[in-house]
RNA sequence: GCGGAUAUGGUGAAGUGGUAUCAUAGGAGGUUUCCAACCUUUUGUCGUGGGUUCAACUCCCGCUAUCCGCACCA
């Protein structure tokens, strides 16, 4: 523990002198769980979310959105977010002491905690308990409080609530309508988004593992729950995972085997957990480092019916990076129930339906003036009795009254219906990626301050995908034009899109490759005499310090 | 939130009731024909706010941040 607990500590002395990773607003003290990525983090963290991109829409199915952090209340009440990552404070008016209202109103209601804010603020009023420090009977507005940031959506008294998203997913799914017409109303597809996720955790620890503003990568696929999916799972047959099922010992397996044995319980989980596997590899995550482990029924989040974590093993130990949920329909639902809006997917039938009706149903003409305000309730009591009832007869409507119904009343439906499809609601599986925990283990991973036989010397060892800084351009002096023609190759790189090149001049070249090596650049340019003559440059590869000559007009 | 430890140039450290030392890094110049070489020169520091004192980086108190447990969280 020791000499890895020394390890860390210049690693973290690297990345902040080298402005990969930085504690925020330093200069004002700092923030708890707040971080910067500089100059070289900023660009490591783009090419690892532009790699997350490409990993995913090289699908075929896969649409990129972007949605909104600040989200209106409703949205995460009904998501299932307020309920179980807030507290409902109200203060009292007496001595500005804040207690949860759950707590107050326990001799009001059996079981307050599983109530809605609504209700709370309706039972609040009824019931206008005294404060347990003053006594006093006076209480402000209930707010909810906790792991999400607060804020207000507007100004002074049309400010409506909302917070800060804690998580990608629910724009996702609030956009369905959108992303089901974009697709044409096919199913499967996914929708992926990268951007900031906000939880005001109590106590954030551990560097960057856990943050109060944090990067989210998540892709929410919807897929018809009635139908196979026919993964294809050629490119794994042979790859071996560390898997952790549920309360039992790690064991080695293949994806399809494990589905096989329902270890894995769902093939579309089985499949994005390959695909996160051979992400995370892409972007430099050791394998050997790499597990996943499936979460027991009592930690499973509200929503999720199955959930497997990609863990990493780094200087924290194994360290949740991704979950891969799958969360059935409970989103899609939750978002109809609260809205009133449809968000299903139509699917056809191989074989249509055919329906025989045989039943009852009122007669418009004389049962609506009979019952009035009742005729609704009374049409669908009726409907539901089978085609045995007779009449007149006493009725049991759904609000507990009854009524007499008689014969002039009702009309016999007797009809054949062909069914050729239904509106289902989608189910979802989410790959959510904890984009900063990744980062961070790249870095653990990729980090080497032990080579060059004992003498201590820092490599960087990242994948080409993600290394911040493609090339360092070097001149062996600066005279005899080597200067001049080592800074027009290195604007010429930098004019490239995408491509990124740093110029260096000072110091021996020995000193230049380990200030290049510590930030992980894969290859050093280095111009010298005989590039004057023939246009070539030493091309030093980072990690087997070979070098050989190449042509400038290769390289742009 | 509770308990413990810590905070000195960019980084890593030393030190004292009388405003600080070293290494390394950075800039400029020189030297050098490819892996942290050398020479000259230069930049830059006591986390923050109070208190005690003639004088506080040093002693005391608060705050902030960092690290380690516990708790919380996924």
């Amino acid at each position: 523990m020791q000499p890895n607990a020394e390890r860390l500590e210049r690693m973290s002395g690297m990345l902040k002198r080298r402005g990969v990773i930085l504690p925020a607003f330093e200069i004002h003290g700092g923030a708890k769980g707040l971080y910067d990525f500089g100059p070289v983090g900023g660009r490591l963290r783009n090419r690892v979310n532009q790699t997350w991109i490409n990993h995913w829409l090289a699908l075929g199915n896969i649409v990129e959105l972007s949605c909104p952090t600040v989200t209106p209340y409703a949205v995460l009440e009904a998501s299932g977010h307020v309920g179980e990552f807030s507290d409902f404070m109200t203060v009292c008016k007496g001595c500005e002491e804040a207690s949860r209202a759950d707590t107050l109103l326990e001799d009001y209601h059996p079981n307050p905690d599983a109530l809605t804010k609504d209700e709370l603020q309706t039972l609040l009023d009824a019931s206008n308990p005294p404060c347990p420090t003053c006594d006093a009977q006076d209480w402000t507005e209930i707010t909810a409080q906790n792991l999400m940031f607060n804020t207000t959506i507007g100004a002074g008294s049309s400010g409506r609530a909302g917070f800060l998203r804690p998580e990608t997913a629910q724009g996702m799914f609030t956009s369905f309508p959108a992303l089901l017409r974009h697709n044409r109303d096919r199913l499967p597809f996914g929708a992926i988004q990268v951007g900031k996720g906000y939880r005001n955790e109590i106590s954030p620890r551990q560097g960057m593992i856990r943050l109060r503003e944090f990067n989210m990568a998540e892709l929410e696929y919807f897929f018809n729950p009635h139908e196979d999916q026919n993964h294809d799972f050629s490119p794994w047959m042979e790859t071996k995972l560390s898997l952790v099922p549920d309360g039992q010992s790690v064991l080695e397996a293949t994806i399809p085997s494990a589905l096989e044995s329902n270890i894995i319980r769902h093939s579309t989980v089985g499949y994005f957990m390959a695909q996160t596997y051979d992400f995370l590899v892409k972007v430099g995550i050791d394998p050997a480092r790499l597990r996943f482990r499936q979460h027991e029924a009592d930690e499973m989040a509200h929503y999720a019916s199955d959930c497997w974590d990609a863990e990493i093993l780094g200087s924290y130990g194994w360290i949740e990076c991704v979950g891969i949920a799958h969360r059935g329909c409970y989103d899609l639902e939750a978002h109809e129930k609260a809205t009133g809006k449809t968000l299903r997917a139509r699917r056809e039938f191989s074989e249509p339906k055919v329906v025989e009706i045989d039943g009852w149903t009122i007669n418009g003409a004389t049962a609506g003036p009979a019952f009035r305000a009742l005729a609704g309730a009374v049409k669908h009591a009726l409907e539901a009795l089978d085609a045995s009832a007779s009449f007149p007869a006493k009725i049991k409507l759904t609000n507990g009254e009854l009524v007499e119904v008689l014969p002039e009343h009702v009309k016999r439906v007797q009809r054949t219906e062909t069914i050729t499809g239904e509106w289902y609601i989608p189910h979802v599986v989410e790959p959510a990626f904890g984009i900063d925990r990744i980062i961070w283990h790249i870095l653990d991973h990729a980090y080497d301050d032990e080579s060059k036989e004992g003498d201590d010397y820092t490599v960087l060892r990242l994948s080409d995908h993600v290394a911040p800084v493609d090339f360092c351009v070097f001149p062996l002096f600066e005279k005899d034009g080597m200067g001049e023609m080592a800074r027009q190759l290195h604007r010429k790189l930098c004019a490239r899109p995408g491509l990124v090149s740093v110029y260096d001049s000072s110091g021996s070249i020995g000193r230049r490759y380990a200030r290049a090596d510590e930030i992980g650049v894969p290859r050093c340019l280095t111009v010298d005499h005989q590039s004057i003559e023939d246009q070539t440059v030493t091309v030093r590869d980072r990690d087997t310090g070979e070098q050989h000559r190449v042509h400038i007009d290769e390289l742009v």
